[in-house]
DNA sequence: CGAGATTCATGTGAAGTATACCTTTAGGCTTAA
DNA sequence: AAGCCTAAAGGTATACTTCACATGAATCTCGTA
């Protein structure tokens, strides 16, 4: 028994490695250089350079689909900034959030309880009125003069929950703190996003905007190389692999992260495999495994409730390739919410919920008018038949059914 | 035949409730002088 | 008397429920061409 593990191991260790270096392949990876943002990068550093000085630089919004180097660039500025702030033993803080991020920063108590964590400041999850969890955080960061960026990912979505007086609260916060300045940085990914904000919130927020196109084909293909070579052995990444995996990405909007994440799995397939080259075909099954692993991340973290509400669209999706309609999903929920003995929630609540799981953007769902039958909504499965069977024996799993 | 009324199944908004947690405060107990 | 602990009172955020009204096109109704 250990023997043969043991052969495994040697014998892993042995194999000629597929990458190099993995990391530069992965995701929250920050290259020196990124390439073909050349516009973005300067207009965002020079609008923030003023910090340095300790001045307060303009509030900047950033938007752009997914995967255009948003982030990445925000990440890399900061840190470039920060550097320079620390040499020269400036007090500036850049602080990151996630505002998608389910539970830690959804609403506005969440969020602010969320920035003062950062700041070491601990905040109870609940209890507090949101105004006297405000002076506490300014409190606490308003000890002495320092200048700092928040750093807003994807705003719109908290904006979506949450209603659009949360950035007005938060623009305003200026006025009342005496030693610290604070610029912010949104970023989001819906460009129509700042049509649908308060426009006093929406001239304040954005006093600059930068907009980040997607990338095409060649852009793409350009990245890949350049992380191939850094992260994979010479010679592993076949012949059209890299065309390949760009020709995926730009049908996806010019999704640059898609693209390093697809070659990367076909990466860790191979190597899986014992194979010494990346082919095509890994691509392939990348793909998919990738959509899986996204889906089962964001559905495995889901609420158990929600979870049932998934489960029963799944369900009822095997059944039929007709459009689902909320009061079949409800009565096959309770059915599920019966077999485990949990107390199903009202109608009022699934529909909400099935509203929630179409911003994930497991689901897409549309309000139709059936005429003379009703109303409802009408559920699609935003995710490939082939995946629904697995997730939904993980689900039954996790849910003991 | 077509304009307008009806109808259905559920969307949607507002207000209320349950839960879990918070701070404040008042009383009771202990302690030390 | 001062200090400390505890429990009750009074408050909030969040997830959910309850109630009531809004929707909007297929279908029905009925007057008219």
């Amino acid at each position: 028994m250990g023997d043969k593990l043991k052969a495994y191991f040697e014998d892993f260790l042995r194999k000629d490695p597929i990458f190099s270096n993995k990391k530069v392949l992965q995701t929250n990876y920050n290259p020196e250089k990124i390439s073909y943002r050349d516009e973005q990068l300067e207009s965002l550093a020079s609008t923030l350079a003023p910090s340095l000085r300790m001045e307060k630089p303009s509030n900047i919004f950033l938007y752009g689909k997914p995967g255009t180097g948003k982030t990445l660039l925000t990440k890399h500025v900061s840190k470039q900034i920060l550097e320079v702030a620390n040499k020269n033993n400036l007090s500036l803080n850049i602080i990151y959030i996630n505002c998608k991020m389910k539970r830690v920063a959804d609403t506005e108590y969440r969020l602010i309880v969320q920035i003062a964590s950062e700041f070491g400041k601990k905040i109870p999850a609940t209890g507090l009125p949101t105004d006297e969890v405000y002076k506490i955080f300014i409190k606490a960061i308003d000890e002495e003069k320092k200048l700092i960026l928040l750093v807003l990912d994807e705003v719109d979505q908290l904006v979506k929950k949450a209603g659009d007086e949360i950035l007005y609260n938060l623009t305003r916060l200026n006025s009342e703190l005496k030693n610290v300045e604070l610029s912010f940085i949104g970023i989001s990914n819906d460009l129509l996003f700042l049509d649908h904000i308060d426009p006093r919130v929406k001239s304040s927020l954005s006093e600059e905007e930068f907009v980040f196109p997607p990338y095409n084909a060649l852009q793409i293909q350009g990245i890949l190389r350049e992380r191939s070579e850094m992260g994979f052995r010479a010679g592993v990444v076949s012949e059209g692999v890299i065309e390949k995996c760009a020709a995926y990405a730009a049908r996806e909007h010019g999704d640059a992260r898609r693209a390093l994440d697809l070659l990367r799995v076909a990466g860790e397939l191979a190597e899986r495999k014992n194979k010494q080259k990346v082919t095509i075909e890994d691509i392939d099954e990348a793909e998919e495994k990738i959509e899986k692993d996204k889906i089962m991340d964001i559905v495995s973290t889901q609420p158990k409730q929600h979870q049932l509400t998934l489960l029963s669209i799944f369900s009822i999706s095997e059944i039929t390739t007709d459009h689902i309609f909320t009061g079949d999903v409800y009565e096959v929920y309770q059915d599920y919410c019966n077999k485990i003995k949990v107390k199903p929630l009202t109608q009022r609540r699934v529909s909400d919920i099935i509203a929630e799981l179409d911003m994930l953007g497991i689901i897409n769902v549309r309000v139709i008018s059936k005429g003379r039958y009703g109303r409802t909504r009408e559920i699609k499965l935003a995710i490939p038949n082939s995946a629904v069977p697995k997730i939904k024996t993980i689900l039954k799993e996790g849910l003991n059914l």
